[in-house]
DNA sequence: ATGGGTGCAAATAATTTGCAGGTAA
DNA sequence: TTACCTGCAAATTATTTGCACCCAT
């Protein structure tokens, strides 16, 4: 209910003593990044295991929440939860802050940028005397093809 | 992974004959609907089942997810999916579209509204071909109290 | 050499499902 | 009466943990 020990890239600027400094450069990362460089999409650590092994990579599936969990904390991937309780990631393709337009059929993601939700939000926050905000925006739809295919309810 | 078999409100203007009707008035869901109004906050299937089980009530666990569900595809209460994959609900306090405030450290939550969000979501949506599109905007931020009290760091 | 990385197996934990019996309408 | 509701027990499923062994540094 009350743990969040993420790595708030906002907040850690200083590096944390407590972590190895540096991680070290194995073939199953390197596996693990390259399926994430191969797609923009959001994926789950089951699906990335499951692509891993089709590609005849020999990565365990403890490695790939490993990694994944590490990947997350350094920032370098997007974590989204899927209303399935799934926890979706997704290689950070901007340095900047943006949001996700996702189909609810096939998946499919656009990258969008919201222009006035960032400073909306912080001043919301402060508003209420709420410190160190953060927010998730997400859009889901109903793409063309999909619609295509399904929409003549 | 692409299943989303969810009563979106927005779309659901008509009525889903699959469906009964009309809910029965048990005591389990008076007893539900009881502990859904006594507070504003978010609370997960498993604490409202314990609050049930103190306040005495005789309601099992597989009826809190039932009724929470009905509640939810009903529109009656917001849904929300916590970092630690768990589904929170909280009963609505209006019938509009509105988002939350969230303490990450205590939970606390203040219902606000977004001005243009809506709007900007359905144009970006319909702008990349996609259709039907709904969004969820959640802020998170520390509250006064607990960033007193653990600030300092 | 050595401390972090790996991965099998087992443990967790939330949620779902099967099903026999109860009850609102 | 009868369809829906209830809830115990068992099944599912994503993720975590224990731990012995491996390898990048």
């Amino acid at each position: 209910m009350s743990k969040h020990p993420k790595t708030d890239p906002t907040t850690a600027m200083t590096e944390d003593a407590s972590r190895p400094t540096q991680q070290r450069q194995t073939k199953q990362r390197r596996a693990i990044e390259e399926v994430l460089r191969s797609s923009s999409a959001f994926r789950s650590a089951q699906e990335i295991f499951t692509e891993l092994r089709t590609n005849g990579a020999g990565v365990g599936l403890t490695t790939v929440y490993n990694q994944l969990r590490s990947l997350a904390e350094a920032g370098a991937v997007d974590v989204l939860h899927s209303e399935d309780r799934e926890v979706l990631y997704r290689k950070c393709s901007q340095a900047s802050h943006h949001h996700h337009l996702v189909c609810r059929s096939c998946g499919k993601t656009v990258e969008v940028d919201v222009p006035d939700v960032e400073q909306w939000a912080v001043r919301t926050a402060t508003a209420e005397g709420f410190t160190d905000p953060s927010h998730t925006l997400e859009i889901l739809g109903t793409c063309r093809g999909c619609s295509a295919k399904s929409g003549a309810s």
